[in-house]
DNA sequence: GGTCTAAACGGACTTTACCCCTCTTAGTAT
DNA sequence: ATACTAAGAGGGGTAAAGTCCGTTTAGACC
């Protein structure tokens, strides 16, 4: 009767009503966050204002912090777009640690450019939106990580420390309660990046050797 | 006996009174603790138990992630002796090198003992207690690679980015809602950092010619 | 078109962090 | 001792997050 499909897509399509509900609500999200700042967008007023029970409100986004984190997403989708197919060497075709820097210069901009809704978005919990448990940095990290000679480094734990690395000083602008120098800011945290990923993707002579002394 | 931490002293001394309540809302919230996990307990409830007004919690903690901040750093205290006066590699003696790897070895060994407490003390704003912005990890990064040779690099951002790398992979770990393979983990965290620090820390000769454009 | 079911909706309800204002008290100077 | 004052204590009040469950409806299959 079934086959077995393998669809390696959305697991479970939205349904109509539910797909147009939630585009209303991140619309509705959006024009609430322009007239006042984040914090004051509350899920009452926002199922309120946009004419839909709080309910639903919950059953879309699952927390107050889901929903500046599917503003996020939905902003992201353009970056995303540049990462995967745009030039060089930003998108695919550059060497790997190029594209490292490249990539960490760039999120850096775009999460700068959008720090209201990022800090928003990295509240405690996220029980229900279960967005994918690693964030495409971290994937996309992951991935150029391997097209380098890496000696016998643990990658999936690399990926991890370089998404934090990278995700540190954000956060620690974007929590600053000062806004101050934002360019500047950007500038010396990308040019960190930079030296950073250089130090660590250099092949690494390792303990085998005598100690260089 | 002594109190030789380094003390930023409280700026203005408690009170007695407060004081002794503070140290008894930390023992009744261990208590709490172990009785029940930390999901129960509510500022209600401590108060209750403790005998005290709800506004002493407020006053005292500002948040209730902040309990589970005191908490932690309560745990800490040893911790940072080790650090500070212990014996090498944590302590000082060793090299920096060596004591970095310690540290990092130390603190994912620290935290993860104390998984529950840290994962409740991490939740979103920290208004009232104003623990210091930059924690001791980045401090005491900051310092050790200070006595590193590293070319010209941005010390203070690679103590960040190295505060972040470290911290990570606990988060994760932390968040993850399995706690299965506790000391593997914890095995593997340290291992990781290790490589990190090493790739890190060894000096840059600096591409000779613009390579990078 | 008719029927069936899983998903979506709504909104009252509960819980709890956090605020505010008043009263009390520790610590100090006279 | 006494008076003074700044910090602390108390606890009711508020707003907003998150839950529950009965009702509605999209979409699939006949």
């Amino acid at each position: 009767m079934n086959e077995p499909v393998l669809s390696w897509g959305p697991p479970q399509a939205e349904r109509a009503d539910a797909a147009r509900n939630r585009r209303h609500l991140l619309v509705t999200a959006r024009e609430m966050l322009a007239e006042q700042g984040p914090d004051t967008l509350t899920m009452d007023g926002l199922a309120e204002r946009a004419g839909l029970g709080k309910g639903t409100v919950f059953r879309r986004f699952g927390t107050r912090a889901g929903i500046f984190a599917a503003l996020l997403d939905d902003d992201e989708k353009a970056f995303q777009q540049q990462v995967l197919t745009g030039p060089p060497p930003l998108g695919p075709g550059a060497p790997p640690l190029d594209r490292l820097i490249a990539y960490g210069r760039a999120r850096t901009g775009f999460l700068i450019t959008h720090r209201d809704i990022a800090r928003s978005a990295l509240d405690g919990h996220q029980p229900i939106p279960a967005r994918s448990q690693t964030p495409l940095s971290q994937v996309h990290i992951r991935v150029l990580l391997g097209q380098l000679d890496l000696g016998g480094a643990d990658l999936d734990m690399l990926a991890v420390q370089l998404t934090a690395a990278l995700d540190g000083p954000l956060l620690l602008y974007l929590s600053a309660s000062d806004p101050t120098a934002a360019p500047q800011t950007a500038e010396r945290i990308a040019d960190s990046w930079q030296d950073l990923v250089r130090r660590v993707c250099r092949p690494l002579p390792l303990s085998p050797g005598p100690r260089f002394g």
